[in-house]
RNA sequence: GGAGAAAUGGCAGAGUGGUCGAAUGCGGCAGUCUUGAAAACUGUUGAGGGUCACACCUCCGGGGGUUCGAAUCCCUCUUUCUCCGCCA
């Protein structure tokens, strides 16, 4: 959510901005001004007749000690109209403040400088590219073929117990995947991010705080019942850690780092780009999250891009690196990085994390803040990212490192998975 | 799930209808003293709205009510604690 202040004073900006979102935003911003407007005259008119009220009240007290009654009561009189009168002003004010909110929450964050004017991924810029994309045997296959040939992923048995995009690991299948997420934490906690274990279930306010609520409520699982959803990513559980903190300025910056299975209903998804571990219901992923000064934080995410280059350098994984354009940014980000595996057997590049700078997008909705050098609370910047989503790594491994003998285990995973090859 | 108790500033903890945004202690910050530090002493120290700045308004878990007036009384929700039950 954009701060009102920020809005006035940067009005053409914002509106310059958000047009690389396709967004025609004047409309907004001129009826984000005006409400606001409103809301400060009401606040205004209501405070004025509330001190006038509270002045008698006390007038009031002072004429029943002393006895006089009479007085006390004609001044009962004025403070019943008064209440009126701030009882309508108070209805006034809420709606109007009601409004003014709803159409906050519509609007998006505004892209960075360097974010490129957009309408899809087809405009989304590569800004790096690395890894040698291997020469596979004839007769290579995509990694569901794969997974079924040496029996490691199940995914009609997930259809079984639960129905499609609930895939079932097993054996060396279920034992890579546990050392990739052991690999990723060690990676991160090694970077310096502190690891958490976060639930799994969240509740409205958490939903609200990330973004996901009030509009994207049809992505999440939702548990009527006991009103809680289940996380679509760890960012979500990860980030309202934050929610209503004062940071001081010498915790800052904070960095964390968990594994989270993640579910997502994905309503509308089909045809031959989501099968197999391509896009599920439910998957695995491990998250890198960030709480910086804003004077760093782009500094921070230039940091993180880098953290996952090594990741991916390591697993020796032909990867590229995407700046996405206004049209492809999410909602809430103000500069995003998609990183794409090369997944050679689909001959398809293959999304496997997406790193974000939200500014003080999310922040200002979570109301975090840190203490400045002037004593004064201020909005922190958030970041978040995938170090990595598991299901897609998989598939770029299976895919990439498949042999005619088998599908031989890039060597720094070997010692997480206990074995050199699945065959 | 049943019975009872509680929720106040960074923390602890007073406050049961007006003079309470709230005693006191601890912590934080600034100063005095000191070569420096500790101790001691003095001052200061919640958030949001509003204003050029003041004034002023709101906030004592959330929501609603009673009253001229609510941290204080009533209703309701949530959370925590104790006891019982169930349970990995």
């Amino acid at each position: 959510m954009l701060q009102v202040a920020f809005i006035r004073e940067n009005k053409d900006l914002v509106i310059e901005r958000l047009a690389k979102r396709n967004v025609d935003a004047s409309q907004m911003i001129n009826d984000v001004i005006t409400f606001d407007d409103d809301r400060k005259r009401l606040q205004t008119e209501l405070d004025k007749t509330l001190a006038e009220s509270n002045t008698l009240s006390k007038e009031i007290g002072n004429l029943y000690k002393s006895g006089e009654v009479e007085k006390a009561n004609l001044l009962k009189e004025k403070t019943g109209q008064l209440k009126d009168t701030s009882k309508e002003l108070t209805e006034n004010l809420g709606s109007t403040t009601e409004a003014l909110k709803e159409l906050l929450y519509k609007i998006p964050n505004v892209p960075h400088d360097s974010v490129p004017r957009g309408n899809s991924d087809l405009d989304n810029e590569e800004v790096f590219k690395a890894g040698d994309i291997p020469t596979l045997h004839h007769g290579a296959l995509p990694h569901w073929e794969l997974a079924k040939k040496y029996d490691i992923i199940d995914f009609e048995l997930g259809n079984k117990i639960t129905g499609a995009g609930f895939p079932v690991y097993k054996g060396k299948g279920a034992r890579l995947q546990r050392a990739l997420i052991a690999y990723f934490l060690d990676k991160n906690t090694a970077a310096g991010y502190t690891e958490y274990q976060l639930p799994l279930l969240v509740n409205e306010a958490s939903g609200f705080g990330t973004g996901q609520l009030p509009d994207k409520e049809g992505q999440m699982y939702h548990v009527t019942e006991d009103d809680l959803y289940l996380i679509p990513t760890a960012e979500v559980p990860g980030t309202n850690i934050f929610r209503d903190v004062v940071l001081s300025e010498s915790e800052l910056p904070v960095g964390i780092t968990g594994y989270t299975p993640c579910f997502r209903r994905e309503a509308g998804s089909y045809g031959a780009h989501v099968r197999g571990l391509n896009r599920l219901h439910q998957f695995d992923k491990v998250e890198i999250i960030r709480v910086e000064h804003p004077s760093k934080s782009y500094q921070a995410l230039d940091g993180m891009v880098n953290h996952i280059k090594d990741i991916l350098k390591a697993l020796k994984l032909p990867y590229r690196i995407l700046r996405l354009c206004g049209g492809d940014t999410s909602f809430a980000s103000a500069l995003t990085y998609d990183f794409e595996v090369f997944s050679t057997a689909q001959d398809r590049w293959l999304e496997i994390s997406s790193v974000s700078n939200f500014e003080t997008f999310q922040a200002n909705r979570l109301k975090l803040r840190f203490k400045n050098s002037d004593g004064k609370n201020e909005l922190a910047h958030t970041l978040n990212g995938s170090a990595l989503a598991l299901p897609r790594v998989l598939a770029g491994i299976l895919e990439n490192y498949q042999t005619e003998d088998g599908i031989v285990i890039p060597e720094l995973l070997q010692p997480y998975t206990g074995f050199k090859i699945i065959n």
